[in-house]
DNA sequence: CCCTCTCGGAACATTTTTAGTCCCACAAAA
DNA sequence: TTTTGTGGGACTAAAAATGTTCCGAGAGGG
């Protein structure tokens, strides 16, 4: 119930979030250090002057701060609201301090946290397709001619129906050849989607999957196309790829039952790029196909990851451990669990 | 619980309110007539074209609205949201449909109600207080020169514990002569305390309370300042009185028993500046004292009541009735017995 | 006693946001 | 075909937020 109602806050009235937990850390900061000055103030709040003027004024006039020449005090009535605004701030903000663990713990630039289970409501696929598509427009803003490589899988679809803009010195393409999927769901229609809805321009990978060493290598050699796509892909400067379980995307790729058993009796967890990953972050087996390999994300400008649900969490532990990732979205399922993963020391 | 939360979000981060509230309107109008154009929303909602704007792209963007070239719809996600919103929009404003029907059934200018029991909690009163001062100070930046006339009671001594500002032209004087009471509470003080915060200037009238109407007569035939004062505090062009129990006035008077009782038993239930008036508005009996007197309130420019508390709602009624007020500043808990007294008819 | 330091308050310039007002291309209806 | 409505873009004026700076008052130390 009152879950629902923060959800609902967020969603309608976003900004107002963080101008109550704003004003709340200012009551709380006063109530610690009373009498304290603006300036003084300010300085610990990381805040300017004037910002916090602005709300140490609002304070003063709801009757929750007093001002004297030694400084500003809390009232009565404010440490009252302190104390009843303690517990819904840490609701409101639950996500936001797991973020900054996950943050620490993954040597992750930026985590995102969806609040819900992707697994259990559709929804929140959604809102993190949303949230990814927030972050690739910030990034492409920043510099107009881009190249962004993306993967498969419902969430990027989400991404690339939920984005738009105006980028056309941008070109997306797939991150890797095909994933014999949905139409809708293959990195090549993900692609194409999102190009659209960046207006921008768009190349397509069209190589079978697990397909043997022999026949890419030809394939490579012999197709001007493919080629030059495969070196567009290798120069990828963002790159927004999902992540699986490795016995799901195992059985999804059609690999042969006995190789399923030997890669998951060796600990492969999480896929990501056609890569399989254990726990720790070893890397197990690789597919074989065009594109993208886990070795080139080093060499790439901005990685953002998106995967959610709690089933997902040691997945996107082993994938984010495997190899550098910038940006995480994810959801509170999948982000307490790995927390849990993670406070139990594994 | 909710409440609770409610309050507390109107306490310190008011301006939520206002943007959820407008927010779901819209959301609720695209619904109702999807798909609907821009400009003809903006009227039927009375916005702006731009500010309405505004609010559908950010509507748009959290995926609520979509947009056509015929207009735009509520995704189904948005009326998810809808829904789960109307019952919250309905209590966040509560309140201000209360404020509409008393402001309507009593033919007042301007009903606020504050959450809450002031009987039960004292900050309600505090909170009255504070409202009747935002009152006061935006009736006083209309016009730089005033007379204000104020009554006593805890609730105006609240009110001019927490206002503040600057109008060196106004003068503050006490509604009527002085009541046997504690002198913080006295009309005499709260004049003093609200001109001293105001920077304004303010004159005190002493006269003792129910002296015979021979001794009044000759005290404003003789003393040359009492007589000023009076005159000045009739010509006041704003008022801010409090509302009382015809009971509780009585006693705190010391008026005899027997009398008291043939009061009560006349129905007197309200009083206000030394009126006694029955539910129906009917003056029982007036106190006999120098200063503003009912009759004289049509007069006066602005008459501002202020009461809360369940047990003085019948008070405020008589009250309301008997003279007119222009604005009524009362609690929640008062405003709903008001309504209900006021819906079974009487 | 004076000196200094910090306080709140306030003024001013600048930046950023918001709001008012057009115009345009396009699609659907007439 | 014209007309009417749509969303989208753009430009400008107004307003709000913010950065910057200064001031006098009062507390506290010398």
């Amino acid at each position: 119930m009152i879950d629902n109602i923060i959800n609902l806050q967020k969603k309608i009235v976003p900004e107002l979030t963080n101008l109550l937990v704003e004003r709340y850390k200012v009551l709380r900061q006063v109530s610690n250090e009373q009498p304290i000055g603006r300036r003084a103030l300010a300085a610990k709040l990381n805040l300017s002057e004037r910002v916090l003027r602005a709300q140490v004024d609002f304070l003063k006039n709801a009757g929750l701060l007093v001002f004297s020449t030694s400084g500003m005090s809390v009232t009565e009535e404010g440490n009252n609201i302190l104390r009843e605004l303690a517990d819904y701030v840490q609701k409101l903000q639950g996500l936001s301090s797991l973020e900054q663990y996950l943050l620490a713990r993954l040597n992750i630039k930026q985590v995102v946290i969806i609040p819900g289970d992707s697994d259990k409501e559709p929804v929140v696929k959604r809102e993190m397709g949303r949230a990814a598509a927030r972050q690739l427009l910030i990034l492409l803003k920043e510099s107009k001619c881009n190249i962004v490589a993306v993967s498969g899988g419902t969430t990027l679809a989400a991404m690339a129906a939920n984005i738009s803009g105006n980028f056309p010195e941008t070109v997306v393409v797939p991150a890797r050849g095909g994933l014999g999927d949905t139409v809708e769901l293959q990195a090549n229609t993900v692609a194409t989607v999102l190009a659209q809805h960046l207006h921008a321009s768009y190349r397509q990978l069209y190589v079978p999957d697990s397909v043997s060493q022999e026949v890419l290598r030809s394939i490579l050699a012999e197709d001007e196309g493919v080629r030059a796509v495969v070196d567009i892909v290798k120069h990828a400067n963002i790159l927004v790829h999902g992540i699986g379980r490795a016995d799901v995307m195992a059985r999804h790729r059609h690999l042969p039952q006995p190789f399923i058993d030997k890669l998951l009796a060796e600990g492969a967890v999480g896929e990501a790029v056609g890569q399989y990953t254990a726990l720790d972050g070893s890397q197990i087996f690789m597919t074989n196909n065009a594109g993208l390999m886990m070795q080139d994300l080093p060499q790439i400008g901005t990685v953002i990851g998106v995967a959610g649900g709690k089933s997902k969490a040691k997945a996107i532990l082993a994938v984010s451990r495997a190899t550098r990732q910038d940006i995480l979205i994810t959801d509170e399922a999948a982000a307490n669990e790995m927390a849990n993963i993670l406070s139990n020391g594994q």
